[in-house]
RNA sequence: GCAGGGAUAGCGAAGUGGUCAAACGCGCGAGACUCAAAAUCUCGUCUCUUAGUGAGUUCGGAGGUCCGAAUCCUCCUCCCUGCACCA
């Protein structure tokens, strides 16, 4: 039975943990322990962290966190008979390197290897159990030439394209960037940086293409409902009908040229409201505007322009409805009448068709913008449930309810009549059903050099020719010149070649691709990361694919998540993944942040960073691993604290010494055995749910509980199956201790212990508890008494009710033991009078001390 | 503005209808060991009370449902995260 080991001190030894973790990553290593194959005969399991950016200031806690996360899956995964796919590569084209290469006079090529490499030796002393012989790096020409393969079949299927179109120009970044990179109007890496609209001819990937598709399958993804809703927001469909304008532009007595613009469609949500329409307003950004604005209007306009840009971009969230008139009118194709036409600052250029007709009595924006330039409100819709006087509301009925106003379709409930006004403007061909999304084609050209090069040629003859498959890759030139433009235009060699189709001079494309082409498809590359032949062997897809784990930060809902689910459909239409894999991340798991102590983001400026492998060379790298995910629960924000490295490492400290290979185990008590199968249980579900804060607060009481005993009380099979629960955490320690068992092969590969239900007894526990408490209940009167000076106390009598009797009776003497006083357990019926005031309740004996 | 997440004892953090005064860690207090300290071990740590078993007040605030609420509902306050005039 239980027995609180004798206070002993332990013995004091400084033990070099690192020299032990270094043994064992270099062990497994060579004994290519995680190397893994193509084995029918296994269940595989594909789990994958996002790979990270090689920074030269390289790994900061953030990657500690989430790579750990990762690896105890994957190692909890392979100890459970899954054939574990566990990669790791690096994202090492983009702009970063670049700029940070530029500072250092180094080129990027040779400072992403230095960080590459330093990279990885971190991520070796953390103990992951990656099969690096599958690493791969973007930056590799035979990485990027199947970026290149997938941008020529994109051509080829007019997925990929090129077009003039306003695009977002981060200055600081010197290059164009995707919609998705712009946050708040300023540059994801700048975020002091406001972006700026410039009209150039660039190259789109179609994801627009793919767009409900996108948004379907978001449901049947296990995602964090947080992502998905971000994405489905993100990628926005709305539903609505497209109605044509016709568009009068009054000619100027002096200019008798036809108009240019006869008729404008525009999209609304709203069909219902289309006979209040009371002006039109078109985007102030709209590339076409100035063909609405008649002579007359001209420098209103221009003046109107001329203000907005110079509107800060800070401002512009606050900034009031805004508008200026054409000149023009368009007219209501049901009613007829006649409005005029607006340039306004809050109508979005590139969505819908840039203009949008404007029903003050029903949209707030709409009515804000009347009310300023006074212009006519009609009211065409009245709620049904309530007196409605839309003056003395002071703003727009937004509500559902009747038509009124409406020609024929008065009296039609208001959601009926978007069918009806759409199926009717249907039938005189003034337009139709329309489906509308806010998410815009993927913007990939960038003015960089560290980036996959388009393999793109000009000529003068044939235009815009694609290289040959056969030529790929296009090797980005090393020689270029910084800081004067397009780099890659600065190499006259890589500039000048020849046209593929009809041989004359021609020039390159010198843009390169955005970064978050290069990790659209990596996940497919680890499966096959040396077919020279292939982008990945077909078969072999359809053996790894998908990833059915993934781990990775919250911040790339909207860009490689969608990019990433994009390219995956592309390459399922193309033939190169089967029809049945259209999705690549089965499950996805987001950590939370983690914050300097202080609650602040961990940065160099503040102060606040802390170097995980500091951590690893001060303490070890187990208790770096085990701190980092009992600090709270992994999906959660966290602040990083030292002082919880300090008790993992005293945990491990213990466990270590207790456990040292000299141990002269026996057989498990019952209670072993139930605490043990219990915890197994237990932790089995916690880790397949990410609640390792949890499995490790288990695990570690179940150690604390073994410790209690003596080694005779224990099993090595039971003690054995207790380490497999914490290897996964701490690999190393536990590899250690399980050689010193005596054991040749590597627990990293061992099984994973498997509970036995019919051992878990909930009753011993519950014996148990009761008399742990019973010993604490007598000390703790000891100690009362002691403070009132009444020591010299030599017997405890515990009075129990007749069924308890056995249960305290067997514990008599260990209770002896640790209460230091004698103690007599009785049947309270067995009580003379003067002791029957001590009450003896079920779980809770009476106590008498004498 | 819209959407999502959160607020638990000195701190961090579990807990999502009864077994909850609330796991676990840190901190703090007391004791043991020691010449002493560190380390380690034991006990305690909402308030009051008592020779343990008792009572009271708690889980952002205010109401409500229920025999019963940290947990469910309504409203409010504050914090975080994302989107931001998408017609």
């Amino acid at each position: 039975m239980k027995k609180k080991v004798e206070t002993k001190m332990l013995e004091k030894k400084e033990i070099n943990y690192n020299k032990i973790e270094r043994k064992w990553q270099s062990e497994w290593e060579k004994k290519k322990v995680f190397v893994i194959k193509e084995n029918p005969k296994k269940k595989k399991f594909y789990v994958l962290e996002m790979f990270p950016y090689p920074s030269g200031t390289g790994l900061h806690m953030g990657h500690a966190f989430n790579y750990t996360l990762g690896d105890v899956y994957a190692r909890f995964k392979r100890m459970n008979g899954f054939n574990v796919l566990y990669p790791m590569g690096y994202d090492s084209l983009g702009l970063p390197a670049e700029n940070a290469a530029i500072k250092a006079g180094e080129h990027p090529k040779k400072y992403t290897n230095n960080s590459i490499k330093s990279f990885m030796s971190q991520q070796k002393a953390l103990g992951f159990s990656y099969d690096w012989t599958r690493m791969i790096k973007t930056h590799d020409p035979e990485y990027y030439k199947w970026d290149q393969w997938i941008f020529l079949k994109m051509l080829e299927k007019g997925i990929a394209y090129r077009k003039k179109a306003p695009v977002n120009y981060c200055k600081k970044c010197d290059s164009v960037l995707a919609n998705e990179q712009v946050h708040n109007g300023m540059c994801w890496r700048h975020e002091d940086t406001a972006v700026e609209i410039k009209h150039l001819e660039q190259w789109f990937f179609k994801i627009t293409d793919y767009a409900d598709e996108l948004l379907d399958k978001v449901d049947s993804l296990e995602w964090p409902e947080r992502i998905k809703i971000m994405q489905k927001n993100w990628i926005g469909k709305s539903n609505g009908t497209q109605v044509d304008f016709e568009i009068e532009t009054p000619a100027h007595k002096d200019c008798t040229l036809d108009p240019e613009i006869k008729k404008w469609p525009i999209f609304t949500t709203r069909v219902d409201t289309i006979y209040g329409v009371t002006f039109m307003v078109v985007s102030a950004q709209h590339p076409k505007l100035m063909s609405l604005v008649n002579f007359d209007q001209k420098k209103d306009v221009e003046a109107f322009l001329k203000k907005l840009k110079s509107v800060k971009q800070e401002d512009i969230d606050k900034m009031d409805k805004d508008g200026v008139f054409t000149g023009s009118y368009a007219i209501n194709p049901l009613t007829k009448e006649k409005v005029p036409v607006y340039a306004g600052n809050f109508v979005v250029a590139d969505y819908g068709t840039g203009m949008v007709m404007a029903v003050p009595a029903h949209d707030q924006r709409d009515y804000e913008f009347a009310v300023k330039y006074k212009l006519p409100i009609k009211q065409v819709i009245e709620p049904v449930d309530r007196e409605f006087n839309l003056k003395d509301e002071s703003r727009a009925f937004t509500g559902e309810g009747r038509l009124v106003n409406s020609d024929k379709f008065n009296g039609l409930e208001n959601k009926k009549a978007i069918h009806e006004i759409t199926k009717y403007l249907e039938e005189k061909k003034l337009g139709s059903k329309k489906v509308q999304f806010k998410l815009r084609d993927w913007l990939v050209s960038r003015q960089r050099y560290w980036g996959t090069p388009i393999p793109i040629v000009y000529c003068d003859k044939c235009g815009i020719v694609p290289i040959s498959e056969k030529s790929l890759p296009l090797t980005l030139p090393e020689k270029v010149v910084f800081g004067k433009g397009n780099p890659l235009a600065t190499n006259k060699n890589f500039v000048e070649t020849s046209c593929p189709k009809c041989k004359s001079k021609a020039r390159r494309e010198t843009d390169t691709m955005d970064t978050f082409v290069n990790s659209s498809w990596y996940f497919l590359r680890y499966i096959d990361p040396n077919n020279k032949k292939d982008i990945c062997d077909k078969k072999k897809i359809e053996n790894f694919m998908a990833v059915d784990q993934y781990i990775g930060g919250a911040e790339h809902a909207c860009m490689h998540l969608i990019y990433a689910r994009f390219y995956t459909k592309f390459m399922r239409d193309y033939g190169i993944i089967p029809e049945d894999i259209d999705e690549p991340f089965t499950k996805l798991f987001n950590q939370g942040l983690i914050h300097g102590s202080d609650g602040n983001k961990m940065s160099k400026s503040l102060g606040n960073t802390v170097d995980p492998l500091e951590i690893v060379r001060k303490y070890s790298a187990d208790s770096l691993r085990l701190a980092l995910l009992s600090i709270a629960s992994p999906d959660k924000n966290f602040n990083w604290d030292n002082k919880v490295v300090d008790g993992s490492f005293k945990f491990l400290n213990k466990v270590f010494q207790r456990f040292n290979g000299k141990n002269k185990f026996g057989k498990s008590s019952r209670n072993i055995e139930s605490k043990v199968n219990k915890t197994i249980k237990e932790a089995n579900i916690d880790i397949e749910n990410f609640k390792y804060n949890i499995a490790i607060i288990k695990i570690r009481t179940l150690f604390d509980y073994i410790i209690s005993f003596e080694d005779k009380d224990i099993s090595k099979g039971d003690f054995e199956s207790s380490l497999k629960l914490l290897s996964v955490f701490c690999p190393h320690i536990t590899e250690e201790l399980w050689h010193k068992l005596g054991n040749k092969n590597f627990m990293s590969l061992e099984e994973w212990p498997i509970f036995d239900e019919k051992k878990i007894d909930l009753n011993l526990e519950k014996e148990e508890e009761m008399i742990d408490k019973l010993g604490n209940d007598i000390l703790n009167i000891l100690r009362i008494l002691e403070s009132k000076s009444e020591k010299n106390k030599t017997r405890a009598i515990i009075y129990c009710i007749p069924n308890e009797v056995t249960i305290f009776k067997k514990e008599e003497a260990n209770l002896e033991k640790r209460t230091n006083i004698k103690v007599v357990i009785k049947d309270i019926k067995d009580a003379n009078q003067t002791e029957k005031k001590i009450k003896a309740m079920p779980g809770k004996p009476g106590i008498l001390i004498k």
